[in-house]
Formats: C-alpha cells, structure tokens, sequence
RNA sequence: GGGGCGGUAGCUCAGCCGGUUAGAGCAUCGGACUCAUAAUCCGUCGGUCACGGGUUCAAGUCCCGUCCGCCCUACCA
C-alpha cells in the first residue's frame, strides 16, 4: 500500500470473564506488530482493542459476587485485561468498552436505523431451555437422555430434560444477504484471509443463512433496544460495532474521524472468524456501510498437540513466560515460530532453544560484537567506510533485499516470513564480520582503512536490523538505538530502514540485549 | 451425515501455477577462529515426501480411494 493510507487495525474485544492466556496475548502482539510496522512506514494507522462486558453469564458471575455487572467489569478491565497489554507491550491508540457511553449510543443508532429501514422485524425465537443453566441450548449441548429421561434431550451439563421455549424476539435480515455476501467473497478473494479460512465461511454461507435473532427480553445487561426497551441487544451484534463505534460512528461530530479511519482490518481467532466475516458483513451492508478491508483468522496455539484448556491445566498465563523470557522474546516467539494463520504448537523447550540460538547468540551477540569492536579498535568513533568490496556490497544489498521482502509479506499478513527474512540480515553480518576478520585487520596499521570500512559496514547493517525489528522487539531495539542511533527509533522510515541516522559515536550497551538463560523451565508448570 | 485443514529428515516446519541429484532451522558429529553473551563460521550425518491406485514424457506437487489427527456444521462471549 502506498505509505500515508489509513491502516485501522482491531483486535477482538475481550469477554472479560475470561482468564487471560497465551492464545489472548498472541492476538494482541499480531496486531501490535502489524501497527507498528504501517505506523513506522507511514500509514495513518490505529490499533484498537477493548472489551465486552455485557451479556447474561457476567451478569450471573458479578451477582454472585455480590457487586453490579458494571462494578465486575470495572474490576477484571482494571485488574486483568489492561495489564494484559501491558505485560506483551502492546501500542495500542485505543481501548473500548462495551459499556462506554460512546458505543451504547453508537449502537443504538445503529440499530434503529437497520430498524427504520426495514432490517429489523418482530418475531418468534424458539430454542431449547435448560432450567438449571437459566439458558438457551444448541442442539450440540444437548445429549440422549438416560434412565427415566431415556428418548428424550438433556442438557449436558444437569442431565435434565430441556424445555422446548419460545420468546418473541427481534430479528436481522441476515438471510438478504447471502448473495451479496457470497460476491463479496468472490469478488474480494483476500476478504477472509488465510484461505483455509476462507473456504469455511465460503462453505458454511453456501448451506443458506437464517435470519439472526438480536435481542433478549430475559435479562437486562446489555444496551436497550431503543424502540423496545424491554429488550436489551443481543450480545454479539453489540460486541461486533465495537469496530464502528470506537472511531466516531453514531456520534455526528465524529464523522471525520470514522472516514478517516473506517474500513478496518480485522485480526481475529478462527473460531471467531465467521462472526466477523458473516454477520458484521451483513450488518454494514444493512446500514450502508464499507465492509472490512479484510478479517483475518488466525490460528490456534496448541500446548502439546492441544488446544489449550483450564481443565487440562494447559491453559498458560503470558506472564510465566514474560517472567523468564522477557516481553520481547515472547513476542518475538510467537511471531517468528507460527505460520500465522495456521495453529501452532508452544513448548518450554522450543522457546527456550530459539531464545538461545535466535535472540541470544545470533541477534544479541551480534550486536554486542560490532559494538565492542568499535569501541576497542576506534574509541567509539563511528568510522567512514571506504571504497566497498564485492562483500561490502553484498551486505547492503542483503539490507535493501530484505527490507523490501519483509515489507511485502507484513503486506499480506505473512508475518512469520517477514522475520524470516529480517533474520537472513542477523545470519548474514554474522558470516560477513567472520570472513572479513576484523581483529585480524586490527593488528595490522597498514589495514586501518580496511578495518574501518568493515566495520562500518557491519554497523550500518546492524542499525538497518534495529529498525526493521523495533516493531517485533521494541524494547531490545530501542535499547540498541540508544547505543547507535540518532533522533527517534519510531521516525526512522521502516520500508527504506537501510537509510537509518548513525550517531557520531556508539556507546557500549548498558546491559546484554537478550542475557542467556540458565533456567528456561519455569519453577513450576 | 455434510464440509475444511493437515499427515515431508530425530524435532519444528518450507516446498507457488507438476520439471534437474526433495529444502531450512534446531539437535548430532568433525573442523576453523577468538571481536563477542563458552559466541561465531565451515563441513557432516540424516527422508520409500501416511498408504494404495490413476493421469503424464515427468508427481511431494494434479485426480480417485483408504487410514490417522485437528476443526467447522449459527444466536456460547
């Protein structure tokens, strides 16, 4: 894309019930990293994230914690999700809540506008009910009854029969909108990325789609219906306009602000993608709205062959390997070891054998070995680079290349390439200043002009390889760039790295980059 | 039942529209070197590409079937 374009990026909204784990934190530096990277090449960019907090099951867990809904929200915001971001560093511009006065009148316009055009009827929800659960039950949680309940539905959970109930309800229009959301796949092929993806949604709206009951009349967390204020908003077609409402719509002094940003990118889990691909599709089409530029569904991280789960206490806590790793070799991790797009498996044992190999010998050693050597052999000065070898000019180039190949596959949310390739500069500079043999260069006076130039050389490298990784690890580059830069990190354009400020004189480091570990394994699992 | 994805070296994975002796990283083993975080560099070892058919001058790469694993099949957030 052009640099300067607008690049709205969201994450999901977390459900703040949930206990945050790995697979969350994963999402967030995704995104993360692609926002950096458009905000380091220019683009208008803007990273949103939040949570979602209405709903039956949050409203059941606070009263049972004696304290209302929005108290309960307030608390697991406050005391899990923000430090969430925190704990994986996340640049986010943004943070909604479903609760914010912003989003509950967003939707509210929202929805009597689908309601005034025609989108929106009355009519009858039948489902089954499971008394002891206080809700309504899919076919899939429902099992063969046994003993005195044989031939009939149970719940899963209580073993009781379920009731057959019906409710009146508002609907969507969503069945309208098979046809045009069937061309919307065909016409934008990288609508539903990766392709996998894609053929499910493909696949699933082929089987016909059933207008999506929106409301709920038997509780009252939630945003009104503003005709009806019996019932509240469903909660997933509230959750969705999060994405709208967090840039100014509904809100008329902030239509600036929504064409400025709006179409978002959206990166999402894939078992959240059809939401994102399917009905929030219908919904802007519905109200005249652009569709996403693109939903992306990622992949899942499994923890020994596994999906992670509570009861099989695989569930993993970011902060455990941010304790011993630190924050930017997880996000380095999870971003450098996982086709993104595809489920991906974590261990100890992988993290901390890249940690050591990756981080640690290849790109800290590195740069710890430039900068020593400039200081031992030229007090710091940074030396002028004289005429250039085939070798010199090999390493430029590897920068030029790199740069353009790790830029093309952010592009296309290929984000494990692009480290990929970021990383055959790391290998590269390794080779080069063993070849080249600097100390060896160093004891010889009639070798001064040489000796200068290659480490020049290898230090113009290392510098491209700072900016190019800032939005991975941006601790560790801004670290290094405080030894080697000049101006800020953040202002050094990423997509023409190799042209990076260097300061006068390097500065030897504080402390290591990525010190080696001697106890990967967490004390406890 | 219907559908999607995957099954490639000890491990984790690349292999796009079919085309020379199937690749990378890690691990193993051997060597070089010392600027650096006992680091780096070079070399070595290693695969009947799940299985069985088929199409083709040519298949890991296309088609059919079988086996195995994971996932989806809407109102759970």
């Amino acid at each position: 894309m052009p640099a300067g374009d607008s690049f709205y990026i969201t994450t999901p909204i977390f459900y703040v019930n949930d206990v945050p784990h790995i697979g969350h934190a994963y999402t967030e530096v995704a995104a993360d990293v692609l926002a950096r990277w458009h905000r380091q090449r220019g683009d208008d960019t803007w990273l949103l994230t939040g949570t979602d907090e209405h709903g039956q099951k949050i409203l059941r867990t606070a009263t049972s914690h004696d304290v209302s809904p929005k108290e309960w929200a307030d608390k697991l915001v406050e005391e899990s999700w923000k430090p969430l971001l925190e704990t994986v560093n996340i640049s986010n511009d943004d943070f909604i809540r479903t609760t914010d006065a912003r989003h509950e009148t967003g939707v509210q316009r929202f929805l009597q506008k689908l309601y005034d055009d025609g989108f929106i009827y009355q009519g009858e929800f039948e489902g089954y009910y499971c008394v002891g659960c206080e809700e309504y039950k899919q076919q899939s949680d429902l099992v063969e009854g046994t003993g005195p309940y044989e031939g009939e539905f149970v719940c899963a959970i209580h073993s009781k029969p379920v009731e057959l109930l019906k409710e009146s309800n508002y609907f969507f229009r969503m069945s309208d909108f098979e046809k045009p959301l069937l061309d919307l796949y065909e016409s934008q092929v990288d609508f539903i990325q990766p392709e996998s993806v894609r053929n499910e949604i493909v696949s699933f709206v082929k089987q016909g789609l059933r207008d999506l009951s929106i409301s709920r009349a038997s509780f009252d967390w939630g945003i009104k219906v503003p005709w009806d204020d019996a019932h509240v908003v469903y909660v997933w077609f509230d959750a969705l306009l999060n994405y709208a409402t967090a840039v100014g719509y509904g809100e008329p002094d902030e239509l600036d602000e929504f064409e400025r940003r709006w179409p978002a990118v959206h990166i999402v889990g894939k078992d959240i993608a059809r939401f994102h691909a399917v009905i929030w599709p219908a919904m802007l089409m519905a109200a005249g709205l652009p569709v996403p530029k693109h939903v992306f569904g990622h992949g899942w991280l499994l923890v020994g062959g596994e999906k992670m789960s509570k009861s099989k206490l695989t569930g993993i806590a970011p902060q455990q390997i941010t304790d011993t790793f630190g924050v930017d070799a997880f996000r380095y991790y999870f971003m450098r070891a996982i086709t993104f797009g595809q489920d991906g498996n974590f261990s100890w044992e992988d993290i901390s054998a890249r940690y050591q190999a990756e981080l640690a010998n290849g790109f800290g050693n590195l740069a710890s070995r430039i900068i020593a050597m400039i200081t031992r052999y030229f007090d710091g000065v940074v030396p002028v680079a004289g005429d250039l070898n085939d070798d010199d000019l090999a390493i430029r180039e590897t920068e030029l290349r790199v740069t353009a190949e790790a830029d093309a596959a952010i592009e296309r949310f290929a984000i494990h390439e692009s480290v990929s390739s970021i990383w055959q500069l790391v290998d590269a500079l390794n080779g080069y200043i063993t070849e080249q043999q600097p100390w060896v260069l160093a004891k010889d006076e009639a070798q001064r002009a040489r000796l200068g130039t290659v480490l020049s050389t290898a230090l113009r490298g290392l510098g491209t390889l700072t900016v190019l990784l800032s939005p991975f690890i941006p601790d560790a580059a801004h670290k290094l760039w405080e030894s080697i830069g000049q101006g800020e990190l953040t202002s050094q354009n990423i997509d023409r790295a190799a042209e990076w400020s260097s300061a006068p004189n390097v500065v030897p480091l504080p402390s290591t980059l990525f010190p080696r570990i001697e106890q990967p394994e967490p004390a406890t699992a």
